[in-house]
DNA sequence: ATCTGGCTAGGAC
DNA sequence: CTAACGGTCCTAGCCAGAT
């Protein structure tokens, strides 16, 4: 089965380039939450130097002296140009897997000509929504992530890396031409351990012993290797499963010590956890509260108290006392936190849910809910909020850098306008 | 002998 | 002036305890 793996080239910036069409030909620069550290960049930046993952406080001069242009990451504005770019591409493949924010897998049986639907699919997305995309094709999807590698790595393939097409001569090359830890599924570690066994290119790992090195190491690996060598182990997977976890958490602007602090940032991940659970038809039986210190200092402290609900509840009302009490075992006054947050799991959809026999609280209908939620859609976000959320915004995140919100919110772009 | 839950490491993006 | 380093999600594998 032919597998194309799309994947948008360095999305967070080219988004910022669409709607800002002077940064054509420039550095760019994106960074995490709280402005920490990069998380995208444009052609021009990597060919810099400048790595992923970089503090941003270790290049800040140096962006400013060459004119790189740095955005904090506004992930409305991302969410919504992926959304648009996966619609378009939904109608280039029978079965489409949406893999992450900016990648698809595709499955393109029947298809007569696979480069050249590719090329279609590429002309198609940027004349939509101004991405630029790279595709990769192969029989198994390592395959398809390894060919859309090539497609981004040499320029004269113009975007498109069609490995069933290349032969397998070309292929071998290609493969013995290439370090492990390019592969899919091959980190840090891993690669470091194959090295010293001698297995240096995705070629030498090709042509390995699976079952050895499914003791020795994951069944994961050998799943890998298979699929190098064409027997598809992995598949396309349309349905989306719900959730098994939610997290919402964040590091603080700066550090922050008192009760007030911590609570009003907790209740606000209660109020995204409830969003993110109601948007799904999930209610969670256990509950997760966290905070702790910078973890890059010596002193690093952490402490986290997880409660059982008797009920799976969706609702911020059943919730928000639990945090309190968790708060009031975690919270320490002179500890310099700088993050907390909240997980929920034991996720269980709607048709499974259960009524404690002992409690007449029905804790997954909370009829005060979908009121908000009106609320909010009516009069904005920031329309109506938990008192509690509001004691104090010291925690609030950096963010200095923000592009609008160009797709989702009209008032922002006549700002820019 | 087998199943279960809890926990950690490692990986992806 | 100095210090400054993301957020979410998943699975495999191991261990301990229960069946």
């Amino acid at each position: 089965m032919p597998i194309a793996l799309v994947d948008c080239n360095n999305f967070y910036a080219s988004c910022e380039r669409v709607f800002n069409p002077k940064l054509e030909g420039k550095p760019i620069l994106v960074l995490s939450n709280n402005d920490g550290c990069v998380i995208a960049r444009s052609n021009e930046t990597k060919a810099m130097g400048i790595k992923m993952g970089t503090p941003y406080f270790e290049i800040k001069n140096f962006c400013k002296h060459h004119n790189i242009h740095v955005y904090s990451s506004n992930y409305t504005f991302y969410a919504d140009m992926s959304s648009r770019v996966m619609q378009t591409l939904s109608t280039f493949a029978t079965r489409q897997e949406v893999y992450s924010i900016d990648e698809s897998f595709m499955d393109l049986s029947g298809y007569p000509n696979l480069s050249e639907h590719a090329q279609l699919i590429r002309k198609t997305i940027k004349q939509h929504t101004g991405i630029p995309v790279g595709i990769g094709i192969g029989n198994t999807k390592v395959m398809a992530k390894f060919a859309n590698f090539l497609a981004k790595k040499y320029p004269q393939l113009n975007g498109v890396c069609n490995l069933i097409e290349l032969g397998t001569e070309r292929t071998k090359k290609a493969m013995q031409l290439t370090p492990v830890d390019e592969l899919w599924g091959v980190g840090r570690k891993l690669s470091i351990q194959l090295k010293q066994m001698g297995i240096q290119t995705i070629y030498d790992l090709k042509i390995a012993n699976a079952k050895i090195l499914s003791k020795r190491f994951t069944v994961n690996l050998e799943r890998i290797i298979l699929e190098l060598n064409d027997i598809q182990c992995l598949n396309i997977e349309t349905n989306l499963e719900p959730n098994k976890q939610i997290i919402s958490s964040r590091s603080f602007g700066k550090a922050v010590t008192t009760r007030d602090a911590l609570l009003s940032a907790l209740i606000y991940h209660c109020e995204q956890i409830g969003r993110k659970l109601r948007r799904q038809n999930l209610y969670a039986r256990q509950i997760t509260v966290f905070a702790h210190t910078n973890r890059f200092k010596d002193d690093y402290f952490s402490s986290a108290i997880n409660v059982v609900f008797t009920q799976a509840t969706d609702s911020f009302r059943y919730m928000t006392p639990t945090i309190n009490k968790a708060l009031d075992e975690i919270y320490k006054p002179y500890i310099h936190y700088k993050k907390a947050g909240i997980i929920v799991s034991d996720i269980i959809t709607h048709e499974f849910q259960t009524i404690d026999l002992f409690d007449n609280i029905n804790f997954t209908n909370d009829e005060l809910l979908p009121t908000l939620e009106s609320i909010k859609k009516k009069y904005g976000k920031n329309s109506i909020k938990l008192a509690s959320e509001l004691l104090s915004d010291d925690w609030k995140m950096q963010r200095n850098y923000t592009s609008a919100n160009f797709t989702t919110d009209i008032d922002q772009i006549l700002e820019v306008t």
